[in-house]
DNA sequence: GTTATCTTGCACACTGCTGTGCACAATACG
DNA sequence: CGTATTGTGCACAGCAGTGTGCAAGATAAC
């Protein structure tokens, strides 16, 4: 009656499985169920056997990046919203890794829905962001704090999905152009990062 | 021995084919050649006798697209760099329609090449004026003049591509954008279009 | 009115993908 | 060890799409 524990190799090919669909699909979200089994090292029926459909596991994939993004949103608290959106993007950035996959399957009609749902509290800081930016004369208030909160987003969701991630100072790029459109004319920005270089430090990642 | 002229009925579905694979894949790039035919009121057999392939669909589609792009491209001729770019986006934004089409299939591994080849023009104006509002002080000098040349791309990609065309002000938006990325204050691009209201006056459209 | 041109519907072969069933082999767990 | 769990290869059915052949019908051009 009483059922064993999961076997180990299961449970790291389920997580190795995940890895390889968020490395392929980054690069061609369509690719196909075998593709994604191969560059796990599996069997296309062994996949099938983790996941129920190619939907469950692209629902899985969007879900935790989006908790990730969700949480670094949470973890921004500068007072000074022009540091606070430098800050996020830098951070969001950092995690590009994990994230190219939402964008790029973002834009694919069938899982819009679920991404948008899976990002609403990362929306609703940008939103309330835009706000407050608006408020204490930092932001631009040419735009509505909805149509600039619309435009960082869209803007954020191109520099992160077009852009090499490896290269040196594509951080630096990043954060740039999302204070240009937040309003800050570009020596602001300048000063501001010149200020505070720890934003876009390239920091050492732990393996 | 000698041929007789096309027939009338026969050039009019090969335009309908093309308006309808405009409209039809702007939405979805992947739409079918069936769901195409059907939009333009003929049998799929009937497309396959007007295009060799999919793919000869396609690159005609780009084609013709990118021609409207690189001629508004050469009919800008501002001394001032800003007013030729805030001129640039705006023509562009007008001919929106015929363009979605080749922002959204340009995302498409497949026709990237033929894409860029055919709007390589429009890239030089672009690269061209970017050296140029640099030299003379309109904009941003923290980043070199091709890294900016290709940052307004792909920003104008996004505008172009993620924004209903039919809502007021939408024109307003694309270019407050694309200045602001140049590195333009909000203020200064504000004060530039208050100066030259005929930019993103909203056109009649003669039908 | 004749005729070449064009459209249409249907059948067909083909490709690439998804998801499942099943028997057999491998292996981690107790 | 024994055993339940997991991986694998193969076959299979199904779906959606592409591109072609062909015969019959419609029609614009002459």
């Amino acid at each position: 009656m009483t059922t064993r524990a999961p076997r180990r190799d299961s449970v790291e090919n389920r997580a190795g499985i995940l890895d390889a669909a968020r490395a392929t699909l980054a690069t061609d979200p369509r690719a196909s169920i075998d593709v994604i089994a191969r560059s796990a090292g599996l069997s296309r029926r062994t996949l099938y056997g983790h996941f129920d459909d190619r939907e469950a596991l692209i629902r899985e994939l969007i879900s935790v990046g989006a908790q990730r993004f969700n949480a670094i949103a949470e973890s921004v608290s500068d007072s000074d919203s022009r540091l606070a959106l430098a800050r996020l993007a830098a951070q969001l950035w950092r995690e590009a890794a994990h994230v190219q996959v939402a964008a790029a399957l973002a834009l694919d009609e069938a899982h819009v829905e679920h991404t948008a749902d899976a990002l609403a509290p990362l929306r609703r800081t940008v939103a309330a962001l835009a706000r407050r930016g608006q408020e204490d004369g930092s932001f631009r208030t040419d735009l509505t704090a909805p149509t600039l909160a619309r435009l960082i987003e869209e803007v954020a969701r191109t520099v992160v999905s077009r852009t090499d991630a490896s290269s040196t100072g594509a951080v630096d790029l990043a954060v740039r152009t999302l204070l240009s459109i937040a309003g800050l004319s570009w020596r602001e920005a300048d000063d501001l990062l010149t200020a505070h270089p720890d934003i876009v430090e390239s920091q050492e990642v732990s393996s």
